[in-house]
Parts: structure tokens; sequence; C-alpha cells
DNA sequence: TTGTACGCGTTATCAT
DNA sequence: ATGATAACGCGTACAA
């Protein structure tokens, strides 16, 4: 039983099952698709005959014909953050319960990976892709909006992204509310840590910050706005330079948990604590924030349900796809605080 | 430019291409897969068509040819629990240098979930499958066993893996290791957080720990001995149960560092501390362990090497298939020792 | 070097 | 209710 190559066991077809059980094949891609047009014994006769030979019928065959794969493609910027975690945990799970599978795409935020990707998920046609990882200034967008595969962006938006689908959280807001809770507690040196310019999350978290220094008529001062650039490392050397600076800040916004994570460690290092030394606080909300050990207050988005909201969108476009607005859902964020700020008034 | 259905614009096929070239499409196909046989011209002609028309290569089509997809299917435990999101991370990309796209499965170890996953695999003709979420007693890996599909177990093996390709842990070994490092610290009572027994790791691991009992003289004490079910609520609940109880233990090992987080969390709530009330030690290693403010001692195991062994053995048996014996690789684990456990003696 | 023709396993259409 | 057959897009043996 080695097909031609010699290089594995024939898999058995629609054929196959169909000589055994004595019918056209016709009649068993109309059982194996449960067409109500079909006699309960020759339905019966295939059924035993498929499992007999233990029949897996052949999606890529099917798709070819009715030019549907029911796949889509997930392209995150990096599954080892808790937040894409969540989000491709709770797609994974919608998309199957839609009967569709998920290709996994992870671009460590590398455009030429994005492209890369981009391109495997046309090769593979799937019916359409949720894009967790746009540029601001993203060239590997345009192939995806030139061609027919929908796509929703998530999290992330580009810069002119009008016309496009998108699920994101009001990042300026979210970061508006971090350094008005620091201000209210009476923190007038707030330092930022941001992440990388090149995505919409941190340019609003940004602008929110920056808002908020205006509305609460706090100087804008350069030494006191860092680059985090979402990775551990580089964050830690960032809060390490803020803390051990001459005149350091009272308090830290951190553009994600990942990000105040690393600040915290760089903090508890240098001997200081939390909040009584320095007040921290993330964006995101992941799991371990409400950890004892941590209690890191945070700008809380729930990334269940903007997964939620990105796989439902996807899905009613695809099956569905005549004219459709672009769908765009802005999310409110909201506060969780926790000990990382404290409660009580900083003396100036 | 819409297909029969009126439902998205037909995609470019090789005959576009061909007949925008004017060439046959047997030589389209030639340029696509970069054979040597085709005039320099002639190829740049096509390459030409190609980028004018926005062609992509259909997969499918090329897999029913090939009777090869270039995919194989990751099926996960949890996403969720930075180990697997680690193991994920690095085979998505070694998977993709290697030329495959990766299917993503996530069972929440419901036997339910891995079964409809295997059959969508099958459907889905991937070359072969990783299976990190096997249960002790599988009756889903059979229908994979008595297949074509060539798979290698991770992290966890089966009752029976004998003939079974498999990369996991020594994880008694690891227990012990735990185990043997509280009793030198002077550990008498030595409380167990373990997972799901239906788990080839909780076993190991809990026969390290029993193991490790017998060894050091220590008695046999089931009130010692809790579940924690790789759940956070389980196991904060383990944890309190043990804590309040009426002879406490001095130190707790817990069967992996998810479950050792949400117990260092009740041990905190509890107004305990770690360690000098309470000794606590984990199983994984994941990034947070070592956080400043964790700094939790642990039985470290490499996912990236772990994982990096299973795509590598999966693509060489893939590429390979004629007679392989079973692949089988045990990887030994060390202790990360930090602060969790302290170092001080303590009095009996 | 290039072109022709067949088949991969399905589903859909048209008969019967 | 069932069967015969075309078509989906590609790779490849074979012919030219």
């Amino acid at each position: 039983l080695y097909d031609a190559k010699g290089k594995g066991v024939i898999m058995s077809t629609i054929k196959d099952i169909a000589r055994r059980a004595g019918v056209s094949y016709a009649t068993v891609s109309r059982v194996i698709n449960n067409k109500s047009n079909v006699a309960m014994a020759t339905r019966k006769k295939v059924l035993a005959a498929i499992d007999e030979l233990s029949y897996y019928r052949n999606d890529l065959a099917r798709g070819m014909r009715t030019k549907k794969t029911n796949s889509i493609g997930l392209i995150l910027a990096d599954i080892t953050n808790p937040f894409y975690a969540e989000t491709a945990k709770t797609i994974v799970e919608l998309a199957g319960r839609y009967d569709y599978s998920l290709f996994l795409c992870n671009t460590n935020n590398d455009l030429n990976e994005q492209k890369k990707y981009i391109n495997i998920l046309m090769q593979r046609k799937v019916d359409g892709i949720i894009f967790a990882s746009v540029h601001w200034i993203d060239p590997t967008i345009e192939a995806l909006a030139l061609s027919a595969t929908p796509f929703v962006l998530y999290n992330r938006c580009a810069s002119d992204s009008s016309f496009l689908n998108y699920v994101v959280l009001d990042n300026e807001e979210g970061a508006f509310l971090a350094v008005e809770h620091l201000y209210n507690l009476g923190h007038r040196r707030i330092a930022l840590i941001s992440g990388l310019h090149a995505f919409s999350t941190d340019r609003e978290r940004t602008n929110g910050y920056i808002k908020a220094l205006n509305e609460f008529g706090l100087p804008y001062d350069e030494t006191l706005m860092v680059q985090g650039e979402y990775s551990g490392k580089k964050s830690f050397d960032a809060a390490m330079k803020l803390i051990k600076s001459e005149n350091p800040p009272t308090a830290i916004f951190a553009s994600n948990d990942l990000m105040a994570l690393s600040a915290l460690d760089a903090i508890m290092l240098a001997g200081l604590t939390v909040p009584d030394d320095i007040a921290l606080i993330g964006f995101d909300d992941i799991a371990m924030a409400s950890h004892s050990a941590i209690q890191l207050s945070t700008v809380s988005q729930d990334s269940k349900m903007m997964a939620e909201i990105a796989i439902n969108s996807l899905y009613k476009i695809i099956e569905n796809k005549e004219s459709h607005l672009p769908l765009q859902v802005v999310l409110k964020p909201k506060l969780s605080i926790r000990l990382t700020c404290g409660s009580k008034k900083i003396s100036k």
C-alpha cells in the first residue's frame, strides 16, 4: 500500500470508499457533506466504508473545488507576550467553532518576516487574516489591501486605516488616565518608558502621556522619556538610566506591562522600593500584573473581548463578502489600580 | 473581475501568467519552481507577468499534485502557559526556515478537543504533527499511530511510547533534585502541589517526589500531597489548604512554575513570607521565575532546546520517510536556585 | 528550451 | 435517490 514514490501509505479517497460501498463517488461526497438527499441504507453503507478504510476527507481538493479553505492567518508580533498569547488562545478557539483552522505567524515585529508571512498566507489561499503586527508605516499592508483577502487589524492600526477594518483600544485615553492617576497622587516628575514609535499603540500612548503633561501644566522634559523598545533588556536599561539620573522621576509610566515588569526588576535591583521610592504603572493588564508579589497598577485592556470582536468581524466579512463598510471598533480602557502607585501624596 | 459566484476578485493562475507572457504554462511552472532549464529571456518575461498580475501560486493545487503540503500541526495543551508559548515561538520560527507553515491547535487538555484537532489535521493533510498535549492514556493517539502521518510527542509521553518519537525531560530526576535541595536545606515536611495525574509529566514528577521521600527516609504523608491541576485557582486553594492545616509543611514543591506562582500568591495573601515561613520551589523556569520580585527557585528545562529538537526531528522524519527508528530524546533537568528556598537550615 | 496532456481528490451540474 | 462527468490549478512525463 505505497504511493508512486514509495514514500508512504496511500490515503484512501472517496473513490475507494465508493468502490467499497458499491456506490458512485458523488454519493460518497453527499454523505460526507451531510446532504439530505441520500437514502438511509446507502448512507449507512458509506459510513461503514469510511470507517473501515479510516478515510479522512482531503481539504486541499475540497478547497480547490469550492474556492474556500476555511482557514485564516493570525499574524502576531510576539506570541511570547501574554497579551498576544491570550489573543491567540481566544482566536483559535472561536475560529475552531466556526470551523476555521489557523495558520500561526510570529513576526517579532520584523517587516521582512511580515512580508514573508503575508506572501505565504496568500499562497495558502486563506480566507482571511487577523493582523496583530502592523507598523504605522507599513508597506506590507498595501499588498494585502489590494488583494481580495479580507483582513482585520488587531490592537495596532496603520497611518491610513480609514478604509481598513480594525479593532483597537483607545490608547491615548489609556495613557492619559495612567498619567492623570499619577498626577492626582502628587507626582510631578513622571517618566515614560516607551515602546517603538513605529507602532500606533506606542504613538498613541506617547501622545496620551504628552497630552496629560500639557493638561496638568507639567513641563515637557525629554530626559524623562526613554525607549524600552518592547524588549526586556532595553526596558531594564532604560529604567536603570532613569533611576540613576541626577534628577530621577518619582513615577514611571511604562508603555506595556512587560516593560513595566522589567522596570520593576531594575528598581528592585537598584535597592529601591515601589511605590515608596518610585511609583510605577503599566499597560495591558496581563495576568502577572495582579500577582501578590507584583500588584502592578496598569491600564487594563480586555484582550479576550478584543480578540472576540476581531474574529467575529472577520468571520462576518468572509461569509458575507458583498459591500461592507470598514468595520472599525475602538474599545475603551480602564484603570486597574493596585499597589505600585501607592496612595499617599508625594511631597514635592 | 469577479468569479463565478460573484464573490470576489478572481485570482490569477499560471494560465493567466502564461497568456500574458506568451508562453505555455509548463514554462511558468518551471520559472516558479526555479528550474534551471529555462532561457533567461523567457524567465524575465514570466517574472514580469507574475508581478503585473500580482500572482500568488496556489498551494492547494501544488499540494494535490505533489502530495505534500509543507505544513505541520502543533497541538498545544495551553498556549497561555509561557512554557508552551516559548515552544510555539521556536517551532514556528524553525518550521518557517524549513518552509513549513504551522496550524495552531490549543486543546486545554481536553481529549475531545484533541480528537477534533487530530481529525482536522488529517483532513488538512499536514506532513507531520508535534503533539504537546498527550494524555498518559490517550485514545486519540492510536488514530495517529495507525496513520502514515509522522508525529513527535513533546514534553509529555504516553503510557506506551516505546515505538513513538518523543522529546521529553527527565521529570522524575527533576523532581528528585528539587526535593533533595529542600531536604539539604533542612526541610523535613515537604509538600507537593501536583498537576493532573493524567499526564506523564505529573506522574514522573510525583514519582520523583516520592522517590526522594524514600531516599531520605521521610514519611509518606498524604496530607502533604495536594492537587493543583494546572489551574491558578486550584493551585491557590491547594496552597491555602496546606498553609492553614494543623501541621503545615515547611516547604512546597509545585509541579510547575505557574502553580508555584499561585502558591506564592496564596502564601503572601496569608501574610506569610517566602522563604522564612515556607520555602517554595517550582518546575519549568519560565521567564517570570527570575524576576526580582519573584526569584523563584525552580527545576529548569530548556523549552527552546526541546522545541528545536522536536521540530528538527520531525523535519528529518518527514523528508526521509523510509525506515527510521523511533527518535527518543530525554533531556536532563538542572536546578535554578534563586531565593524562594532560602539558604539557611530550618530547625526541626 | 519549450509545449501538450494527464491526473491529483473533490464538489457541482446535469442526467437518469 | 443516485450516477457520470467537468472543473478547480498545478507539476511532470513525454514529445517536439
